[in-house]
This record gives C-alpha cells, sequence and structure tokens, in this order.
DNA sequence: AAGTGGTCTAGACCACATT
DNA sequence: ATGTGGTCTAGACCACTTA
C-alpha cells in the first residue's frame, strides 16, 4: 500500500501559485502570465490550471477579467489584512489598522484557551497585548487585542532571535514556522471595559465593547493562534456578507 | 443587438435543479440522479452538468459522495435555516427557533431603513416585531427581531390574504412573490434593551445586547428585507467561520 | 463487477479588452 | 486583428462504494 496521500494535481498548481505569490514573484496588482503559458510552464492542461485560478480567485487571491487577464489581488498581505476583514468604520469603510505591542510574555494557558488551542493545562504559550491604530490618525485605538501562541511552535533560535514582538504575526508565522491561516472561527459577543482598556479606547470603565474571540487554523486544521479583540461598538462594527 | 442578457448553461441548470429541490422532487436526505443521467436530461455534457452541481454543493444545498451518490443537503429549509445560520448557544449548538408574531402593521419607512432598503423617505413598509423561541423549550426567548419589507413587493391579494404573518417569511417571499435570498450582509454591533426587550430577553433593561442589523438582497441583488435582531449576549453567541 | 463521483485532457467556440 | 478569460463538449482514466 502506498501511504502517500494522493493530491490532485489543480491543488499543486493552486499551492505553488499561491506561494509564488506570497514570495513575491507576482507583486499585487501585477498580471499573471495567461492560460497556457502557464499550463504549459507546468506541464499541465488549460483546464486544470484553470481550475487551480478559479480556486485562488473565489479566496480573493487573484481577481480575472474576461479579455484582459489574471490579477494578483490588491490585498496587502503583509499588514495582516486577514484578521480585520470583518471590521469597519461607520462609513462601512474597511480599516488595516497599524500595530502596537504595549507587552509580551511567555505564560501557562488559561483554561479556556488552551481548550480552543487544544494544549494540555498550563502548556505554555506566548502571550502578547496589543493595540490596533487607525492608519491615517496614529493616536486612535481601534481596537485591543490580546493574542495566545502555542509556545512549542517556536524553535529556540526563534525565540533568542525575537528581540521585539512582530507585528506582522502572519507573515511571522509563515516565514518562521511555515504555517498560513488556512482558516479561522470567529465567535462575537459582548465583554465590558477594564480599566486599561477604557483608557486607551476611550471609554469609561465598564462600558460595553463588542467582543472578538478568534481561533485560527493551519491547513491540517490544527489551531495555533487564539485571539481576543475589543472593540468600541460606536466607532466601528462588525460586517459579514452572505452568499 | 440582442437586449437578453446572456445566462451560460450551467446557471440554467444549476437553477432549475435548485427549483425542483425547493419543489419538493428531491427531498431533503434522497439521492439526485447521477450526472449522465442529469445531463442527459438536461441536454448538456457532464462537465457542464457537473460545474451546476459543484456550485450548488458549494452552497451547502447539495453533499457529494465518492462511489455513492450525490444527496440533497438535510437542512429544513422551509424553517428558515438562513436567518439563522450564525447563532449558536453557548455549546456551539446551532439553533433554529421558532416564531411568534408580536404584531405587524404598514408604517411610512424609517429612514435608516428606507436609505438600506433603498425606499424613498415615507415609503410604506410591513412592520413586524416578532420573538424567536427555543424549539425544545418555548418560553425561553432567544431573540427579539423587528422586520421591514417594502409594501410594494405585496398585491392587493396579497395583503388581504394575509389575515396573520407569515411565520417562514423566507419560504412566504418565494411562494408570493418569487423572491430568495440570494445574499445579506449583516452588521454587528451592541444595542441597550429598552423595557419590552428587557422583558421578552428576561434581562435588566439598559442591558448590552448583541445586535445584529440584517439585509437580504435577491438574485437581482435588490434589497427586499431589513431585520434588526437583538440577543442576549450571555446565553447566545454570533459564530462566524472564515475559509 | 458494476456504478458513482473525482481528475485530467484536448479542442472548439464565444465574449470582452486592447492595439 | 489579436489576445485574454469564459463556456461547453467528449472522452479517458482513477478512487471509492456497494453488491
Amino acid at each position: 500500500m502506498n501511504p502517500v496521500r494522493f493530491k490532485p494535481l489543480y491543488q499543486q498548481v493552486e499551492e505553488s501559485i499561491l506561494e509564488r505569490i506570497y514570495a513575491g514573484e507576482w507583486p499585487p496588482g501585477t498580471f499573471l502570465p495567461n492560460e497556457f503559458a502557464l499550463a504549459d510552464q507546468y506541464g499541465v492542461s488549460q483546464g486544470t490550471l484553470r481550475k487551480a485560478l478559479e480556486a485562488l480567485t473565489s479566496a480573493k487571491h487573484l481577481v480575472r477579467f474576461q479579455g484582459k487577464g489574471t490579477q494578483v489581488a490588491d490585498i496587502d498581505h503583509e499588514n495582516s489584512i486577514f484578521p480585520f476583514y470583518h471590521i469597519c468604520d461607520m462609513e462601512n469603510k474597511r480599516l488595516f489598522p497599524t500595530t502596537q505591542t504595549l507587552h509580551y510574555e511567555s505564560i501557562p494557558c488559561p483554561e479556556e484557551v488552551a481548550i480552543l488551542l487544544n494544549l494540555k493545562k498550563q502548556e505554555e504559550v506566548i502571550y502578547a497585548k496589543r493595540l490596533r491604530l487607525l492608519e491615517e490618525k496614529s493616536d486612535e485605538v481601534v481596537l485591543v487585542e490580546d493574542i495566545y501562541i502555542p509556545k512549542k511552535f517556536f524553535s529556540k533560535e526563534e525565540l533568542q532571535k525575537m528581540t521585539v514582538f512582530p507585528d506582522r504575526l502572519y507573515a511571522y508565522y509563515m516565514t518562521s514556522f511555515g504555517k498560513r491561516v488556512n482558516s479561522a472561527v470567529e465567535e462575537l459577543s459582548i465583554a465590558f471595559a477594564d480599566k486599561e482598556e477604557a483608557k486607551y479606547l476611550n471609554v469609561k470603565e465598564g462600558q460595553a465593547l463588542l467582543l472578538i474571540n478568534r481561533t485560527s487554523y493551519d491547513a491540517d486544521n490544527e489551531a495555533f493562534e487564539f485571539r481576543r479583540s475589543k472593540i468600541n461598538p460606536h466607532k466601528y462594527k462588525y460586517k459579514v456578507t452572505i452568499d
């Protein structure tokens, strides 16, 4: 028996193209070679290549224009669009906030987070508290977030090298331990501002905040990050489109 | 010039199959004829038919099993799963609440709703206030909702016939004015319970509630319903999966 | 062994954008 | 006129399920 898992050609092609995009071979906004050229490169038929392109299109990595070509989506992957995909201001403008890390440390994982990350009790996690600030107005705090990452993913080298907590976490995961966010689950509820949060968000202590708990999963559906975000619901909102 | 819009075969087939499912030809759980049989029925190639089936599969209307066949998804369409797709209890169990209409009437559309529904100022809408109750415990109120539907969609006949407000609205839209929810946008924020809501949800007046504003669009991307739901965030939550 | 969906190919023609 | 993506076909072979 062959233990190697079967992987369809179109999936392999899809992954390869995505890697080449991430590697910078085709920066956002540029056009890919046409279908026949790419199919030739990979030695597959046009149909197979097209299936890969369609998947990347539905995942918003590519945009296709009949008669023009296939464009790399004009999204700043480096600035972790992913976690902010759903947060916008009251004018429905999507936000791409900058990051400010308040502090980070290694701690035993809190129980409720351990369950979500599928960790043993008290297993060590890297914990960080950060602010996300408006791009155009850097004293306006959009949200306060707590992040938990299992320490087991970091090599000793990585931990030593890490003199500051990386801003662009999703890019960091990829370069450091080859993990890409494949899916995520967000649970929304309400939390009340503690003294510190009230200060940063410029609201009264005890004010109701919109709470977003996000668990991120890699390609193998293993949870590798938990993120708790709190936003002022009077300035920002959470928006979902369902098709 | 031909003003008729071009519609690909696979889309026509897709819509036809969906209609036949809705019409009850293939009840949930049953298996469709195989690809070749269906392709023959429609007089299209297997590839074209497969494209239709794949679209319906990704829309969760069908489930396909290699070697077995194509099954109609086991979802109770009649009970409007759609609007509750994202609400679950604290054990992550999805909810399918029953409905109780408190009252309904024809009113001039409030301005903020008129904008979303693309109506003229003061245009008449049918407004309803309803409770959604736990299926297994009918005195437990999951949420309170306000619904606004443009009156122009209703024929005089429809309005006369309507002695009670229909529970299964999405099914009603389809049978009465042939509109099916094609997409919806949900905006989440926070609201505070007024006296009436507090009573129903069994919370204190002024308690922070999770507010969900949903605008529903038909196949032509015309808004045709606005729905404002308020839930107790300590008992229920809103959950999104992102791929 | 027979039947189903899953993958892959090769080629035709159409619709749209650019030159 | 040319090049791009979009649609559609026909047929081959593979992987999985059931009998």
